[in-house]
DNA sequence: GCCTATAATGATAAATTTATCCTTATGGGC
DNA sequence: GCCCATAAGGATAAATTTATCATTATAGGC
């Protein structure tokens, strides 16, 4: 397993960046608090990440107490996340940053610019 | 340049936390927020951050809207950066996000648990 | 027997981000 | 002349994150 090298920051901010910015964590709790639990479910709603990829972000949402998993004993397996109540004090800001950056994107049109894009004062 | 091969995701929370997200960019803000302004003062302000990495920082919050810039004839050369009108709409979010950690840090006292910590329902 | 599906993880590659060091340019202090 | 400070960026290394491919284990369909 990777293991850092450098000294973390751990201010507010910090803290729910490394709790919520994985690339597939916002659409993974998106999905859990609509129903949907199981992580082959997960795969199949969201386009582009490979079961692998959903386990590792799964994980990592297991460890910072935002989601728990409940394994039940059946073949094939079935196991399903849900969110704590951590991960539920969480979605209020996901709200916010959700709707922050809808509108950024509706203003915006593209997708985020590139580190060299023209600059340009109070666009 | 750096250009990406990947595709990018653009839904809300995705793009906040790509305008947000980098490593410095939340204390940067933080300190233009309270007037301090200048990339030197910016880099004695915020201990671990080099000159380098906060001007690469600064253009990434330029090139995404969040900051802009005012360069002043003057040597040695004076250059400030201020929150633009998304800079300011994004504060509350900030807020959010900060009080939200804040809390968590609070409550689990250390830092982030390192992806293999042990497992918990509902801490 | 080989295929399906389920969930998880090891090993490793690729992509991306952050850090380090160096250079440029300008003018003042000593 | 060499040092200071200022701001910016090139070149490259190091660190970190994400992706790809493979394997394990279990039971049912055909």
């Amino acid at each position: 397993m990777y293991v850092k090298k450098l000294p973390e920051l751990d201010y507010g901010v910090a803290t729910t960046i490394k709790a919520l910015g994985g690339k597939w964590k916002a659409c993974i709790l998106d999905c859990i608090h609509l129903g949907i639990r199981r992580p082959s479910e997960l795969c199949r709603n969201i386009p582009g990440a490979s079961l692998r990829v959903l386990s590792q972000q799964l994980k990592e949402l297991e460890a910072c107490h935002i989601v728990y998993k409940k394994v039940y004993a059946e073949v094939p397996l079935r196991v399903e996340y849900y969110l704590t109540s951590w991960g539920e004090s969480l979605w209020p800001v996901i709200v916010a940053m959700n709707e922050w950056g809808n509108a950024y994107l509706h203003h915006h049109c593209d997708s985020l610019p590139q580190p060299n894009a023209a600059p340009c004062e109070e666009s």
